[in-house]
Formats: C-alpha cells, sequence, structure tokens
DNA sequence: CGGTTATAGATACCAAGTATCAATAAGGCA
DNA sequence: TGCCTTATTGATACTTGGTATCTATAACCG
C-alpha cells in the first residue's frame, strides 16, 4: 500500500491541487485494509469530517480510481450494491476475496496463471490486455 | 443455450406459472447472443409488447438469473451501468469480452485453469468455489 | 499579496433495481 | 366447464449509487 505522503506527492506532480478534503479522503481510504462500500467510506467520512461533501467523496474516490490508488471491484449482491471498493498494493496481482466475511487476501502472478493466459491466447483470436 | 420450451417445462416442474408476459421475456431474452443491459431488454420488450411492465422485466431477469439461464456479468462502465446479463450455456465455461465490441467467445475448461485453481488452494487457505 | 482557476459543497438529477398494493389470470378441482 | 385460490402482474413510489451543475472558496503561481 503505498503511503499517504507518496500519493499526495504524486497528486501535487500531475497537477492536482493538495486540498484538505482530499488529504483527508486519502488518508481514510489508504487506512482500510479491506474491500469498503463508497456509503461505509462516505459514512465514516461524514461523522469524523462532516463538512465534507458526498460529491467530493465520489470524485476523490474516481480520482483515486484513475491513478490506480484504489481499486473498483464488483461483486454479487441484491440490489444494485455490486461495488466495493479497495487500496491497492503497488504491483499487480490478484485479489481472493472470501463469500462469507469478505477478507482479501493476494494471489501473486505465477506459472499457472501465465501458461493460462498463454493457452488462452493461442486457443482464441483474442489478445488478453488484463483480467480479473 | 437451453430452447424455450425446456425452461418453461422447467419452470413449471418447480411450481412457477407459466405466464404470458413470462414467456414473452423469456423469449426475447434467448435470442440475444451477446450481453444486453436491463436498459435494451426493457426497451425492445417495451416496443413490441407495450403492456409489459418495467418490474416484470426486472423480476423475470432475475427468476432466469437465479435458475441459471442467464448470468449477471460486471463490467467496467462510467455511473453506476456496470451489469449485463447474458444467456448461459448448459454447461460450465468462460467468457472472454472484447473491451471493444462486446463480442463474446467460450473458453472452455482446461488443463492450464485447472492448475490455476490448484495452486491458489496450494499456495493459500482458501478452497476455490468458483471463480469468474 | 493578489489573481487565476481548480476544486469544494449544495442541490437537483438520473438510472438500476426493489417494495408495495390492488387487480388479474393460472392452474387445480368440483 | 366454471369456480376458487393464490401467484403474478402493472402501476407507482421509493431507495441507492453515482453524476451534472452552479456558485463560493481556497490552492498555487507570479
Amino acid at each position: 500500500m503505498p503511503g499517504v505522503e507518496s500519493v499526495l506527492q504524486r497528486l501535487n506532480h500531475e497537477g492536482y491541487r493538495l486540498t484538505g478534503p482530499r488529504r483527508y479522503v486519502l488518508e481514510e481510504v489508504l487506512q482500510r485494509t479491506s474491500p469498503f462500500t463508497s456509503a461505509e467510506l462516505w459514512d465514516s467520512i461524514q461523522q469524523s469530517a462532516p463538512t465534507i461533501g458526498r460529491a467530493t467523496v465520489f470524485r476523490t474516490l474516481e480520482l483515486l480510481t484513475r491513478l490506480g490508488v484504489v481499486q473498483r471491484i464488483h461483486r454479487d449482491a441484491e440490489a444494485g450494491r455490486c461495488h466495493a471498493y479497495l487500496a491497492c498494493e503497488d504491483h499487480h496481482h490478484h485479489h481472493l476475496i472470501c463469500n462469507s466475511c469478505g477478507k482479501v487476501t493476494d494471489f501473486h502472478e505465477d506459472r499457472a496463471l501465465e501458461a493460462l493466459v498463454h493457452e488462452v491466447e493461442r486457443r482464441t483470436a483474442f489478445h488478453v490486455e488484463g483480467h480479473r
């Protein structure tokens, strides 16, 4: 997980302003080690920093997603509630998410996975750019 | 893709009533060979059978999902619009979905994938029940 | 320290999907 | 065949996740 400071530096470097709300949301996000919903994040921010607006939370979440600091994950849930967010590690890897408690474990790139990607490419007309 | 009749038989067998709207939505769904959104389905049903209500379309979609006749797939899209539905083949297999045109190709179970699942189970505390 | 301009908060909006409820129509049975 | 029960329907209101818009504010640059 990248530290708060390094992300702030990166934001600054890419021309984004380092504002209070941004810092605050970023800190909240980076503290979390398991997937969270926008509603959970918003609730806890509203309690600890009630002046920050809902739109700002979503905007920051989107910015951080674009930067790769968080990842949006999809899951089966009733109603629309299928999104969760997760603070990313620095390197490409895969998540295993427990069906019952939601706990996340990483699974790092390995031979079996590479073999699978090659197999897919060999047997279909697809070039695999990414996977989930 | 299971035929309309066989699904109807199954519905009947499981105690569901064979109603006009159900038949109609089912036919619409089974005609589609690539992923469609609820909005697309609803639009086309509304044009061809304007008396069928929106709720019924969603209810039928949910019923068919529970029965495994359609599958809900998740994809990255702006706004909430991340769901699509896809009529399922009868056997377990995997979908490759093209980033640019949305076309779907199947990838059948094979050694590389099995190896990956075993590798995951060997190297983590997880038992893999399913994957996407 | 002052001027630009990105960003903030408020608010209204939108789309996907669900809950509710009275009216209807399947299917079992006489 | 026709009636009765009850699942299902359509209409409508609501909820939730997320976005657009607009004015006020506050970063950053000179």
